[in-house]
DNA sequence: ATTATATTTTGAACATCATTTATTGTTTGA
DNA sequence: TCAAACAATAAATGATGTTCAAAATATAAT
């Protein structure tokens, strides 16, 4: 009766050990130049078996975007529902968990903020897109309710929090996405950290009632 | 004595119409998808010859967004000069810019958003990585002086004027490909503009003096 | 234990492009 | 009229994502 579940185990582990393997190449390569052959030599199999446990070269690519995201919610969840702090209090732990998982993993990161894009989603397979969708709304859930508690506590203006969460996300994805290539055209030294900081400080700033 | 000019000039035209092409093939399809062989089948040229006017179809793609960065910094210099109207009424000119490119041709924004990507930097030559960086320094100088004039004028909280501009940028990018890919996996309709206007709103907020 | 069946993996074949190059065609200037 | 310069082409090349028939391995049945 075991078999059965072992291999379940199993498969699930050759799994993992594809998406780790490929974290590392799309890390090190980006989207484009990362290379199937490369991530199967790097996972210590042949190419052929990567397209048992993925789609293609998006679904795969995608699946790390997924396990990041639901990272971010994650982490997210652990504060949302304190009642010690309140709601600018949350954006600002919320600030810090976002920088946090930028200075993890830049690359898995803007990977993750350029999968939005059209072209990649249309090679999904209806499970991935379903499983993609759900991560997402999830997190912008977690983010909307710091935003509802703060209209509800009297802190913020009250707009729609919908839109005041995909701003927040926008923000984040904009500022990591704009300021890195900004440093690649410069050669400057990476100041997303300290642009995030500004950021947050001038949107909450903005939220508030005065 | 004409002669070279006009050479010049023909030589010039094609360049043009070679990406007039690919505009149109970038658009419907986004880079990946898109092939060298259709944007010269659009072109009524054959493959080869766009190599001889572009090194790859990266260096193509990316004067297609040199061209649109262009055009918003023109569309820039129109009002940042001028007299009559404060720093305030500058940022509301200037995000009604944003939502007119983003109408006029959404694709190609987006394309120009997403080439903020390392890998494809990578693989310009050094004159168009150069062009590339001029034009974004020009765009971020024009946005840069309306937030200092805002300062100056005692209207904005003096913040470093640059990172406020990067912001500025950031967001305009961030809440264009999120909301807009936000859009693809739930099938809504498109609220870049509001969500715009929505940002625009709190960032202004958030740069006031309170 | 042996054989049959099912599962998993392989690696070579295939198809699709981006890019290069040898060739052809065209314009210019003498 | 012709040679040199220039421009464009079509076919070849190479890289790489993806598929598939065969091999290897594990499980089940007799």
């Amino acid at each position: 009766m075991g078999i059965h579940e072992r291999k379940q185990r199993e498969k699930e582990q050759r799994r993992k050990q594809i998406m780790e393997a490929a974290r590392k190449v799309f890390s090190a390569k980006g989207f484009n130049k990362a290379t199937m052959e490369e991530i199967a030599g790097e996972a210590e199999l042949s190419p052929g078996t990567l397209y048992l446990y993925f789609k293609n070269k998006e679904e795969l690519h995608t699946s790390l975007s997924i396990d990041i995201l639901e990272y971010i919610t994650e982490q997210m969840k652990k504060f949302i529902d304190r009642q010690d702090i309140n709601a600018e209090e949350k954006m600002n732990t919320l600030k810090d968990t976002f920088i946090n998982v930028y200075e993890y993993d830049p690359m898995v990161l803007i990977n993750l903020f350029h999968l939005q894009s059209g072209e990649t989603l249309k090679n999904l397979s209806p499970e991935v897109l379903e499983e993609l969708t759900e991560t997402s709304s999830d997190a912008l859930s977690a983010i909307t309710s710091i935003v509802s508690e703060g209209i509800d506590q009297g802190i913020f203006a009250a707009k729609h929090p919908v839109a005041m969460a995909d701003i927040i996300w926008a923000t984040y994805s904009g500022v990591v996405l704009w300021v890195d290539s900004k440093r690649l055209l410069n050669n400057e030294k990476d100041f997303v950290k300290q642009t995030l900081e500004t950021a947050f400080e001038i949107m909450l700033n903005g939220f508030k009632i005065k």
